[in-house]
DNA sequence: CGAGAAGTTGAAGCGTGTCAAATGCAGTGG
DNA sequence: CCACTGCATTTGACACGCTTCAACTTCTCG
C-alpha cells in the first residue's frame, strides 16, 4: 500500500535547497525515500537553528495540512528524492488500514520525543556531551533504517550543519570534533563516520535510547491487528 | 462528549508532585482541567530540564499508549486536577467523532510545533531574548485559554522552575528578569505577571505566534465537518 | 589545475555559570 | 500577633566555556 502511495509522485532536490519554506501552505506530506534533510527555522537577523535531521525512510509532519501555514522550512542536506502523500491518502489510510494509522501514530510520538530530546540537549548538556549524543541518535536512526554498517555510517553533513544543529559556533564545534577524536570517540573524515566505542561515545553523551523507542516496533504493529 | 469522559474519572495532586514518571508504563491519556503542570526530563547527574508546560485544557501526549514506557516524567507546578482518558475512550472518538478527532489532531500539531520552537529559543536567543519569548508564550496560551486579563495573568512559576526551562541558571535567571524590569516590559511580582506593552515584549523577544496556529481554530474544526 | 567550500588555528572578549552570603516573604505554631 | 522557619529572591566577585574575528590550510570537484 505504502510503496504504491510513493510511487505515484516521487520529486527529487539538489543538495542545499528548499523542500517547503516557512509561511507557505502544507499541502502535501512527505516521505523521504532518499537523502538526509533537515528542518530548519531562521530570525529575522539571520540566526539559523536546525530543529530535526530528516533520514531516508522518515515522514514530514503527519496531517500538517490542519494547520494553515509551515511555521519552518525543510531543506536538504544531500541530493534527495522525496514522495509526496496527498491529504485524501491519508483519510484512505486511517479508515481501511488501521496497522498502517498505528504506525503513522507511531512515527509521530517518536518524532515528538526526539524534538524533547534536542530540548534538553540544548539546555542542559555540555557542548562535547551535545555533539557525542547528537552522533548517538544519528548512529542509531540510521541503524534502524538498516543504513549503517556495525560501527560506522556515511555522514554527510558539514561542521556548519552540525553548528546550526546544536546551537555552537562553527569554531567551537571543530574544537569540540577535536576533542572526541583524542579521546578515540570518533573518527569522523570524508563524509564517513566511524564510531570505535559506541558505548563510551553513548556515555560521553548522556545517551540514553529509550526516546526512541526502539524496542518491540514489529511487534507493536503487529499486537494491534 | 469530552465533558462526560472528563467527570469520569478526576484526581487532584498538590504542587510540585509527580503525574507520571519516566520509565513507567503510559496508561492513560491527561487532560489538564486545573493548575500548571510540566514535562521534564533528568540526567543521572541531576541535571534538569523542563520541557513544556501544560496549562488548563492541554492533553498530555495523545495516543501515548502505543510507545512502551515514559521517556520523560510529568510534574505539578502548582496544585492541578486531571482526568484521565482511557485508550478505548480515544478509538471511540476517532472512528465516531471527526472533529473532535481533528482537534486532537490540531492539538499533537501545536505541541510539537512548540517543542521546535522551544528548540529555536534554547539553541540562538540570548539569555533575556529567550526569557522574553517565553513569557510572550505562555502568555498567549493562558490567552488563548480564556485564563489572561488583557496584559496581564496569573503566574505560578519560580526563578527555580524559569530557569529550568530556558537552560539558564537560576543567578541569571534573576538578572534577566531584572534586565526585563529596567526596560518596563514586564511587572513580575507576587505570582502576577504584568506585561504593560506586549508588542514591545514580543520584539524583545523575537517573538512570532505563528507557530502557536492561533489563525481560525474554530473555523479549521468547522471545516473538516 | 584552479577555485570555492570546508576545516583548522590562535588570540581576545563577553555572556553566563558558580559560589557564597544576605535579604525578603509567606505560612505555621505558640 | 509575633517569632520562627524555610523557601524564593537578590547581590557581588570571580571563573570559564563558548563566541568572534581573521587568517591560514586542506579538501573536493569541475
Amino acid at each position: 500500500m505504502l510503496n504504491r502511495a510513493a510511487a505515484q509522485r516521487v520529486r527529487t532536490f539538489a543538495p542545499r535547497t528548499d523542500i517547503a519554506r516557512e509561511g507557505e501552505k502544507p499541502k502535501d506530506v512527505h516521505l523521504i525515500l532518499n537523502g538526509w534533510a533537515c528542518r530548519y527555522k531562521q530570525l529575522e537577523d539571520g540566526r539559523r537553528q536546525i530543529v530535526s535531521f530528516f533520514l531516508p525512510g522518515d515522514i514530514c509532519d503527519l496531517n500538517i495540512f490542519i494547520l494553515r501555514e509551515m511555521d519552518h522550512s525543510i531543506g536538504t542536506i544531500t541530493p534527495v528524492s522525496i514522495a509526496d502523500l496527498s491529504r485524501e491518502f491519508f483519510d484512505e489510510i486511517s479508515t481501511g488500514y488501521p496497522r498502517i494509522a498505528t504506525a503513522f501514530w507511531w512515527e509521530t510520538l517518536v518524532n515528538a520525543a526526539i524534538q524533547r530530546e534536542w530540548t534538553m540537549n540544548l539546555g542542559q548538556r555540555t557542548a562535547s556531551e551535545r555533539m557525542a549524543h547528537l552522533l548517538c541518535e544519528l548512529f542509531f536512526r540510521l541503524r534502524l533504517a538498516g543504513l549503517a554498517e556495525d560501527n560506522g555510517c556515511s555522514f554527510p553533513l558539514t561542521q556548519a550543519d552540525l553548528a546550526e544543529a546544536t546551537g555552537l559556533s562553527k569554531v567551537h564545534v571543530n574544537r569540540t570534533l577535536q576533542e572526541l577524536r583524542a579521546n578515540n570517540l570518533i573518527v569522523l573524515k570524508g563524509k564517513m563516520l566511524v564510531l570505535p566505542d559506541l558505548e563510551r561515545l553513548m556515555s560521553a553523551g548522556l545517551f540514553n535510547a529509550n526516546y526512541l523507542h526502539l524496542d518491540r516496533e514489529g511487534r507493536q504493529l503487529d499486537a494491534n491487528e
